[in-house]
DNA sequence: ACAGGCGAAACTTTATACAATCTACGCCCA
DNA sequence: TGGGCGTAGATTGTATAAAGTTTCGCCTGT
């Protein structure tokens, strides 16, 4: 009973049709087959999923409360598209919460978190061995998740998956083709920080880690007119 | 063209009937005059507002999604009853956040802000004056976002407004009977402070004055279990 | 008198139908 | 040939109706 006290949202009822829909797009979306822009549709997504209008439409509804899909009255929904200004935002926004969430996670370490920590570690190593670019950088973020929801802070774990889902965006739209081939594992840095319950050096590392994300990210600034024309027709 | 860069939820389009609905719903249970636990009937609404079901749903979904709306499958939607745990999540990120985003405000400073924040000051000393203490709760926590608009960050922004709500209801539940009458005027310190381009002092005193919020509060611990069991009766 | 179960009413959930709006194509005219 | 206007198609916004679930009252049996 003492469970009843927040039956709200924190279960995400996989059984609910309209968290499978939303679940569904979030997943193509992070994994990065769908493309900022993209449209849509209520038709479409209902017949992929079974389901009617009014579904699809509250699962739309939902993620562009999250920010990574744009509602245009009368248009219809479409990926998000984030401007650089956006993306500063959200990297300056993890810079201040995930130092204080992997502090919390210190807190809150215990084998069975250390076992999922490390099982995660090597799936990720895996996806990257095997050179699965989407089970990648999904699983990246999910790493950070899993570093919130072991913060066991309800509030920050929701912010944080608004981030982290339009950090993927980000990733994908500014993301510069001379990536410096990434040599040290930052998440397996963090997890040992972790394992040694040293929160001086998990923020630290934390925050290095998301420093050196946003350093490899180009983000041109509006001046560029001909680059923003470029992406306004894009769409 | 260039404010067409995002046109998505920054514009409430005050003119949309979601939005009236959610922001009356939302006006209604900042001002305390809907209490946590009552039950949000879907017709009820409509009828108020003159609209169906449809749209009273959607506000209501919004409403669930910032937090202060619960929707429990199949019973309906009921004012949010944040418990002890959530109230000191919520004040823990405020404290948090709230210190950067005045940082922001205080690089924001231009003469027209200023004047904002002042008139602003003169509204609230005004409602108190008069004893309107639905007024004064509401322009309290809007003080606070106004300041977050200043910021021109607009993901703090969001996330703040969701604190802000989540403690008008939390502060309503747990608040202290013998408050201690507030002295000073918090607001107006962080005012000057921001006026003077003062970056330390708008931070210290905005941390002191969230301190100082959440020290009114009395926030029991589920320990007691006859004051949870009335708790839950209450609803 | 009280416990248990049946049934009806109220409400939410989901689907469908209708109205409003936008997009696109084609035609006409300069 | 190029541009503008108008209509047709498609898509979204809204309302309403059908289906499913919960809740409350009442009735019966012990």
């Amino acid at each position: 009973m003492a469970a009843k006290t927040r039956p709200k949202s924190d279960t995400p009822d996989v059984s609910d049709r309209v968290s499978r829909i939303r679940e569904g797009v979030t997943a193509a979306i992070l994994e990065h087959r769908l493309l900022p822009g993209t449209k849509l549709g209520e038709d479409e997504i209902g017949e992929i999923y079974g389901a009617s209008r009014t579904l699809v439409r509250t699962a739309l509804q939902q993620l562009a409360h999250e920010g990574i899909v744009n509602i245009e009255k009368n248009r219809g929904a479409f990926v998000a598209r984030p401007t650089p200004a956006d993306a500063r935002e959200v990297f300056e926004a993890r810079r201040l919460i995930e130092p204080t969430i992997v502090d919390h996670a210190v807190d809150a370490v215990s084998p069975p978190w250390i076992n999922r920590l490390q099982q995660h570690l090597t799936e990720e190593r895996e996806a990257e061995l095997r050179g699965d670019a989407r089970a990648s950088v999904r699983l990246s973020g999910e790493f950070h998740r899993l570093i919130a929801e072991m913060s066991g802070h309800s509030i920050y774990l929701g912010f944080l998956k608004e981030l982290i889902a339009r950090s993927s965006l980000i990733i994908l739209l500014y993301r510069r083709h001379d990536t410096p081939a990434c040599g040290t594992d930052h998440h397996a840095e963090i997890v040992t920080a972790i394992r040694k319950r040293d929160k001086q050096a998990a923020r630290a590392q934390m925050l290095s880690h998301l420093n050196e994300i946003e350093a490899e990210l180009f983000l041109k600034d509006p001046a560029a007119d001909e680059l923003r024309l470029a992406d306004v027709l894009g769409a």
